[in-house]
DNA sequence: GCAGTGACTAGTA
DNA sequence: ATACTAGCCACTG
């Protein structure tokens, strides 16, 4: 295994994330095998080309709201996204749909 | 190589 | 409920 992979590994959790599922970055660096390392998946989505096929609209924060980024029209971007795949918002910011749980069985 | 920065999280006040 | 702090570690200058 390269140690380049890490990017990879990320970007291959995100992608395997249900319609109608999001994750936490937290959760998501986990399963990439980088626990305690959600700043690195964030990172990761940072530098995500808006042609990558990603769907990185489904990974948000420990508290499911959307993170802030450089682009304060990143926000309602993600939001937007999130609504077209089906999640429902409660107060304009939080997630009414439960986070995925990841269960392998 | 060092210092600053950040799409995070958990803890404390 | 919000505000601030500390820990975490990769990327940039």
């Amino acid at each position: 295994m390269k140690s380049a992979d890490t990017y990879d590994q990320i970007y291959s959790v995100v992608l395997s994330i249900p319609v109608g599922s999001v994750a936490t970055y937290g959760q998501v660096a986990e399963i990439a095998g980088l626990p305690g390392r959600a700043r690195q998946v964030g990172y990761a989505m940072r530098t995500l080309p808006p042609d990558s096929g990603v769907p990185w609209h489904r990974v948000v924060n420990a508290a499911g709201r959307i993170s802030r980024r450089s682009d304060p029209d990143g926000e309602w971007l993600q939001r937007a996204l999130l609504e077209a795949e089906g999640v429902v918002f409660k107060d304009l910011d939080r997630l009414s749909l439960k986070r995925y749980q990841w269960d392998e069985s």
